[in-house]
DNA sequence: CGCATGATTGATCGACCTCAAGGTCTGTGG
DNA sequence: CCACAGACCTTGAGGTCGATCAATCATGCG
């Protein structure tokens, strides 16, 4: 039906039947939605131009395809509209992303993955991707991860005695970029 | 600064600082965002008209909100926009309940949330909402509530056992509805 | 019937949570 | 400047849920 990547063509209405998206990576698979009559395929693929995830059939359905050209054509006065929609349709892309990424990796990949992702959003903020303040308490991180704040704990000093973190108060350091990103890519 | 039900007002754009918008339910609450300059806040608001979580600063932040009259007032042309846009921020918000249950419920919660929910939309299509065919094998249930399909399968027993369900093939019924939304919304 | 796939059931193990006990830091008031 | 309180952080010791592994049953299909 459609495959991961795939470019963005439209929307599919479900009318009978049921579909499931699954998103891949690595080795594994997960399925991320059941599709429904009624429900709406393709949302999380405005903003990005490209499908999130792999459609298939669970049984014989009947789609009905509604064509994207009314997005991209969309004239100035309506350009705002239409920069909403892909900022939401993004929104929801990665934070399903994060999500699954939370879901069933263990607690190391999740805390390597949190300071990979706030390096990166501070280097799009023009400031230091290596070197950063984070107000929030590890309280607030572990409930942010689903962990407990003990784990957090011990993962964030793990990571200090193997060179990949330096952590001083709320003062981090990204030490070792790819260490940190080859754990959270794992 | 926003209470979770809140009516929707508009989005905002952070500015500088940074905040957090947490999820409240029963005891416990989870943080769903931490948000950065340029991040925007309400998307998830906009299709239900009232914002999802409740967000506070976690240091001293600038913000600007951003009214939304311009949605609600959109004339005819503009209707179907409106509609993918509302579609794109419900969607978006349910999946963000789901995944938000999936994340630190145990097994049999998130089983019997799972059969609720499928019970819902079965209502919705005018089927019944107690006997229903689920074409979809054990293990896709289990990959998609992210357990082992060995427990998915423990827990289904167990649901018959107490009376809750029956299960055969791909045929269920549900027995006790509120038995399983008692377990559900634990 | 033979084979393949999926469903069940049992036994074992490990990651993480929970509980408990210090330790550290910050702000407040004397 | 010091004492104190409170919140947060850290570290350790069990306990448990659910994953994994393995084996047996059930089902469908050429």
């Amino acid at each position: 039906m459609i495959n991961q990547g795939d470019p963005f063509e439209g929307l599919y209405i479900v009318h009978c039947g049921m579909l499931k998206q699954s998103y891949q990576r690595r080795y594994d698979e997960l399925i991320t939605h059941f599709f429904l009559p009624g429900d709406v395929i393709g949302l999380d693929a405005i903003g990005y131009r490209c499908y999130a995830g792999t459609v298939a059939t669970v049984e014989t359905s009947g789609l009905r395809l509604i064509p994207f050209r009314c997005i991209e054509d969309l004239s100035s006065p309506e350009a705002r509209l239409k920069e909403l929609i892909c900022c939401l349709s993004e929104a929801m892309h990665d934070e399903h992303t994060r999500l699954w990424q939370i879901l069933n990796q263990p607690s190391d990949v999740k805390v390597a993955g949190f300071f990979i992702t706030m390096s990166y959003k501070f280097r799009n903020q023009g400031c230091s991707p290596h070197s950063f303040r984070l107000p929030m308490s590890r309280q607030e991180i572990a409930n942010y991860l689903c962990m407990a704040s003990e784990t957090a704990c011990r993962i964030i000093k793990r990571f200090q005695k193997q060179g990949l973190l330096s952590a001083r108060g709320h003062e981090y350091c990204i030490l070792d970029p790819e260490g940190l990103t080859s754990i959270a890519e794992q």
